[in-house]
This record gives C-alpha cells, sequence and structure tokens, in this order.
DNA sequence: CAGATGTCAGTAATACTGAAATTG
DNA sequence: CCAATTTCAGTACTACTGACATCT
C-alpha cells in the first residue's frame, strides 16, 4: 500500500538511472496495465498465452506447451487445468503416445481469445502512449534484440 | 527448472510482440543477471537501494526511506532490519520525533556501496551487451519517459 | 534402463493487506 | 480525535524444486 510512486520521492540517481531499475519499472507498469485490463475476463496472462499458442501454432502437449512459452512444466499443468475447467480448451489422450494429453483450443476458446485480444490492446496502448510512433518502434527493436548474449 | 528459453521454441507472434511481453522478458533477464551478481554479497537489490539511498540522500527515517524507493513500509522494515544485522546501516531514535527511527549508513556500509556498485554496473554492462552506445542511450531515454501516463 | 510426460506438494522471492502500539 | 510511524502476521502471485507414477 505503498509502493505507489507519488509526489516529490525519486529513488537516488545511483538506482534511478540503472537500466535493470528502468527496466523493471516499466515491466511493472505494463503488467499491471495488463493484468487490470484482463481481471473483468476472470482470465490471467498466461492463460491467454496458452490460447493464442493453441490458436496460432496449432494444439500441443503439454509439455510442448512449456516449450513454446517459456513456462515451468508444472506451472502449465495448473493453467491448462483452469482454462479447462472454463471449457476455454480441451485436454485429450494422444494414442500415439499414452504419456501425452493434447491440449487442443475450443470454440469457446477462439470466441474468448477475440475479446482478450482487444483488452491487451488497449493495454499496450496505454502503456506506450508516453511515445510517439517511430519511439514505439525504437522502443520494440530494442527490447526484440535484447533477448539473447 | 523448464523456464529456460530453448532451441526452436517460441512464443507466438500474438504474445512474442506484445510490448508488455517484451518488457518483462528484458526486465526478467535483467533482474536474474543483477541477482547473480549480487549473489555473493548475500545482498539484494532493495538492500543495495536503500544503501544508496542513505549515502546520495542523507539519512531518513523508514517511512522516508519507503518512500524515496518506493517501496512498502512493510517491505521497507525487513530491508533495514537486515542491513542493522550486518553492520552497514544504523537505526537510532530520532529525539525530535519519538515515533521515527533515523537510518544512517555507516562507514562498513560506505564501504560495502562501493563494492556493490561495481558488481551492479559489470551486470548493467551485461544486459546492455547486445546494444551499440547509441542504442543504449535510446533504450534508457525511452524508458525513463514511460513512468508517467 | 534412460528419458519424457503429467501430476503434485512444497519452497522462495516479492508485493501487498490489515492491524496493533506508540507518538505527534 | 485524527494522522504518522514502526512493527508484525498473513496473503497473493509468480517462479521454481523435487519427487513420483506412467509410459516410450
Amino acid at each position: 500500500m505503498d509502493t505507489e510512486q507519488q509526489g516529490d520521492y525519486a529513488p537516488p540517481a545511483a538506482v534511478r538511472t540503472l537500466p535493470s531499475w528502468l527496466l523493471g519499472q516499466a515491466a511493472r507498469r505494463a503488467h499491471d496495465l495488463v493484468t487490470e485490463a484482463l481481471a473483468p475476463t476472470g482470465i490471467g496472462r498466461q492463460h491467454f498465452a496458452v490460447l493464442a499458442s493453441l490458436a496460432e501454432d496449432g494444439p500441443a502437449s503439454q509439455a510442448e506447451l512449456g516449450r513454446r512459452l517459456w513456462l515451468d512444466r508444472s506451472d502449465t499443468h495448473g493453467i491448462v487445468s483452469a482454462l479447462e475447467l472454463s471449457g476455454l480448451i480441451e485436454r485429450g489422450g494422444d494414442p500415439a503416445d499414452q504419456r501425452r494429453k493434447v491440449v487442443t483450443i475450443t470454440a469457446a476458446g477462439r470466441r474468448n481469445l477475440k475479446q482478450l485480444q482487444r483488452r491487451i490492446a488497449s493495454a499496450q496502448e496505454r502503456i506506450l502512449a508516453p511515445l510517439g510512433e517511430r519511439e514505439r518502434e525504437q522502443l520494440l527493436a530494442l527490447l526484440a534484440r535484447m533477448g539473447r548474449s
């Protein structure tokens, strides 16, 4: 209840100018805006990612879903379970490999996905609001290049 | 144990191109590199921030420290307690206001701070490694402008 | 037997909530 | 009486660890 950045106060330059700190602040703000945008739907960020992956890249086992989305196997299990309860995905056995459970997005899942994408898009808009069009492209290009090495 | 980004796998474009997702990935990487750089010292990121704030902006009550660093009052208490145990700060009563405890950095704290700053600086170097000098400046300028609205 | 998969229980780190006690 | 400060206990979310049973 105190973390909200206020009035005149600011961290010292030794903190405020750190790339890691600036990234953390921006990411936190982005996280909060997306979470807030999704809140009314009862669906979380990871759930959205799973739906998007299934819609875009097709059905997959849970383990493969985790690999696709860089999620822990253990966490993937929980997310998929919740989505199954909501009827947004189906979890069926794989005849070719009886260890696997093939996860497929349902019609309801696809329908829901579009709603979610609209909400998320508007959150992105708010996140990037302070920047102009050219600056947004710059930022995204720079961030995209920071993934490796 | 599965979150590590691997080989050919990648999230779908609907996720991979989201500003919020890109920020999250970059921030996570930055967080991990800083944490790793500080690990041998037994001192965390927030502890560093407290030391830096005290060194740069002078002594403060715990509540004011929290305001300066955008930390929760409750968490500030824990961080300050740990730093006191290590002898890096001192927590003394405020004669002018007996509710407050004035937190001051010690000589050992200042000495330690320089070591920490070196470690953190080298982490920043690794974080920004993929970018050129001009690009680094661009990125930081853009991030700095995303704090408000 | 090694390796992959799904599942579960539990931990760690961080951010947050709510409240009590003390003092201004 | 209201507000600020320190402190504590507990919650929520996310990421992660370790283990087990099942199957290839």
